[in-house]
DNA sequence: GCATGTGAACCGCTTCACAGCA
DNA sequence: TGCTGTGAAGCGGTTCACATGC
């Protein structure tokens, strides 16, 4: 099992990458940009990094840290250009792209994401949502069609879909996922409470809302108890 | 390093808890818990670390430094118990307790989730659900009846609920997340794409479908332009 | 013998203080 | 002077190898 010294030196595979933002800065990043859509609204041209981290909920040293991932973008003294570094951080982010997203489910879920506002004002365009059960199918959801599930590689291929959303039972999660994979999709999200296997070249993001219940669960426990170490049960010495 | 027996007990800071879990611990802890129950289900009484690390989509050291935050649950040479594991894991998530959920927003987002299963099985049970729509109020969401948004106070007081769902548009998010903190909820689960301010004492925890499809793009560039550090800015060798 | 449990090294993110520049 | 940008220190999580106990 355990290969003794194998000194895996972990640039992850081949051409692999100079310079990549901390998964945790990413995060951070889409929040900033969020904060910056918000300023433009209001008309705000310039922001320093104070305002804009306390606007994203962070303190500003990590804010600065994680732009300067990115470039110089500010003018010492003064802050920063809120269009300019909008764009930049989208410009990071691959915003900038033409994202094409294929929804598999046309749910409860899948019918929340098909009408979510929020992807077509960053990037992202939803051209095609997918269902088994043919009492959904042909129905109208915004302003798309709901396509049979048998045409899937057929449909998604028409659309030039690059990112497809997993919005279906746990049952049939994995299958489906092959068949995407297969498409030529490598990039999925999936809603589906169950672990996905994928190859490595594909990225895969995981939402799971009992998961985040569980967490929730778990600090609110805490809480209740200020009676912490209560542990009764016979703790050898370390 | 320094001195070489410091009998260092690593309480973290100030007043602050005994023996928290690591947040990416309690992470992988909700999945065990999910690949336990796929056992149960199929009748399995013993695993190892290496086969549940397996389900789980983990390596098998790591998933052995999560169990033992918890305590000493398996057997050496031997395995796991499947059901008393599940059991362990679940007390220390604290799902033992009885949580009454609230869904504040019957769009079809709040809707998914009201109809959502993964749920009720996992000891979370949903009480309530609100909107603010006229048309919408009255209307029955599987075995719930949509409460008007007005009687939220009066509505969590008489379910007992003590965890809200915020599944609502941005614009309205701080202001429903405040009245439920005045409520008296202390743990939110918000689907609203904004920073929301809480008190300390409150846990938040956001979940946002634009910001995952943004770091799906930003690896979806990577992959695609192997020009990976074609940085031509002119950089001072400081 | 075999699989769990864990101290210790390792690595990467966060923090901080200050250097650099307008 | 004021705010950005960043090296370096600090810290927490992951990895590893092996001690532990059935």
């Amino acid at each position: 099992m355990t290969t003794p010294e194998l000194p895996e030196l972990h640039l992850s595979g081949a051409g692999a990458a100079a310079r990549q933002i901390p998964s945790a800065s990413l995060t951070r990043l889409t929040i900033y940009l969020r904060a910056l859509n918000s300023l433009l609204a209001d008309g705000t041209e310039r922001v320093s990094s104070d305002r804009l981290a306390e606007a994203a909920g962070v303190n500003s040293p990590i804010l600065r840290k994680d732009l300067s991932y990115l470039g110089s973008y500010g003018t010492r003294g003064v802050g920063y250009d809120v269009q300019y570094l909008n764009r930049q951080i989208s410009a990071a982010l691959g915003l900038t792209l033409d994202w094409r997203v294929a929804i598999i489910g046309a749910g409860n879920l899948g019918r929340a994401l098909a009408g979510y506002s929020g992807f077509e004002s960053r990037g992202f365009e939803i051209v095609s949502l997918f269902d088994a059960d043919q009492l959904v199918v042909g129905a109208e959801v915004g302003w798309l069609r709901v396509s049979p599930i048998t045409e899937l590689e057929t449909v998604l291929e028409r659309t030039r879909a690059n990112m497809a959303v997993l919005a279906v039972p746990a049952a049939v999660a994995q299958s489906l996922c092959d068949r995407l994979v297969d498409a030529g999709i490598t990039s999925i999200l999936s809603f589906a409470p169950v672990v996905l296997q994928v190859p490595e070249s594909v990225q895969l993001r995981k939402v799971d809302m009992a998961t985040e219940l569980q967490i929730l669960a778990y600090h609110a426990q805490r809480a209740q108890e200020p009676d912490l170490d209560a542990d009764s049960r016979t703790r050898s010495a370390q």
